[in-house]
DNA sequence: TACTCGTGGAA
DNA sequence: TTTCCAAGAGT
């Protein structure tokens, strides 16, 4: 049923004062953000562009809004419009996704990107035609619909389950409290400035009602939160205990060329870090297979250990011992060398960028521009 | 519903 | 140091 995720009309006892309160405390107080329309220019006229609304909030799923900006600078510059990005190639793109993590969003906003210049260029301007575009899911959909499209769409992020959980004092544990917040959303998001309103609370949860010691002396809705009144709001959101994570363990092979190349490899597109680059490993198993380095290795060669580097990823930990040996020039098939001058700009994940730099320090950064 | 899927900053 | 977790989506 579409019905159930319309707003509903906001109760005028709390929802209405709740948002203006909000926008009133976010008209002085709002971050200012390079994708964002200030709403003081929104004011004046100016609308959002939703493709630079769109590729910020892919970017932004699960990450950080510092770790975005420079990457968010670098595709508006390489690729200004959603055409655009829609004609580059699809390695260009991972190659500028390398670093930030979850990459299957890279391939998912190329294919949307594309089809999305199918459409003329323009996106959908609905909830429901925005849901149906790849990487695109109900968060955000609400968050284009709202920001870009004035749509009085009810965004529901992790911000903003802390800011309503708190607010309503929720004791549910999440994820089973989804529904009921997202109820809650709907009935406080207005009819007016509903993109203010959804960024607004996800401000308000990134500055004052933190995770850790919010600082609600400072915050517009101090006197309309149950969880202060409760005097505890540090304790919403419940969040079940988390699983620990296993350690896995395996062995990098960088093999360096005469002219200083590097041998790397095309990993699957799905799966872990998929469509990325890397240099040649064993598997990563639970126990450390000490046997099996060699033979893993991509070609016989005089390898040495050079150290070992550690990383975690989202569900396990992962321990890699680093072999570089000095190569001839074969290359082993599905195999490829880059230059020391193309190293950094490769499609390489973080943890592909340690195990070289273990092997070779300085390979992986950024050096001159390549001549044009 | 429950997993899978990166990374880095903050406390 | 460890732990948490950030503008979640896909399967």
């Amino acid at each position: 049923m579409a019905s159930q995720h319309q707003p509903r009309k906001p109760d005028p006892e709390t929802g209405d004062a709740i948002a203006a309160l909000l926008l009133a405390w976010y008209d002085r107080h709002h971050r200012e953000l390079p994708w964002r329309v200030a709403p003081r220019e929104l004011a004046r006229g100016a609308r959002p562009d939703p493709y630079r609304v769109w590729l910020s909030e892919v970017m932004l799923q699960q990450t950080g809004v510092e770790t975005v900006k420079p990457y968010f600078s670098a595709f508006v510059e390489k690729w200004p419009t959603v055409e655009a990005l829609a004609a580059a190639d699809t390695e260009a793109v991972m190659k500028a996704w390398a670093g930030l993590g979850y990459y299957s969003r890279a391939r998912n906003l190329k294919a949307c990107a594309e089809k999305v210049a199918a459409l003329g260029g323009r996106f959908p301007d609905t909830e429901a035609g925005l849901r149906e575009l790849p990487g695109i899911g109900p968060y955000t959909a609400a968050a284009i619909a709202a920001i870009a499209f004035n749509r009085p769409a009810a965004v529901v992020d992790g911000n903003i389950e802390r800011v309503v959980s708190r607010l309503h004092s929720i004791a549910t544990p999440l994820p089973q409290a989804k529904a009921e917040i997202r109820e809650r959303m709907e009935q406080l998001t207005p009819a007016s400035r509903p993109g203010d309103f959804a960024q607004a609370m996800m401000d308000l949860g990134a500055t004052l009602c933190t995770p850790r010691k919010p600082r609600c002396m400072l915050c517009p809705l101090v006197e309309k939160c149950s969880a202060v009144i409760a005097g505890d709001p540090e304790f919403y959101p419940v969040r079940p205990a988390k699983a620990e994570k296993p350690l896995r363990r395996g062995a990098a092979f960088v093999a360096v060329r005469a002219d200083g190349a590097i041998l790397l490899r095309k990993r699957p597109d799905k799966g872990l870090l998929g469509g990325m680059s890397e240099v040649p490993t064993t598997n990563w198993t639970a126990r450390s297979d000490g046997e099996a380095t060699a033979s893993a290795a991509p070609f016989l060669a005089d390898w040495r250990r050079v150290g070992s580097i550690g990383h975690v990823f989202t569900h396990f930990s992962l321990e890699l011992e680093v072999f570089r040996a000095k190569t001839g020039g074969d290359t082993p098939a599905g195999h490829f060398w880059s230059l020391p001058i193309d190293i950094s700009g490769e499609a390489l994940p973080t943890v592909m960028k340690k195990a070289i730099e273990a092997a070779i320090p300085g390979a992986t950064r950024k050096t001159l521009k390549r001549p044009a």
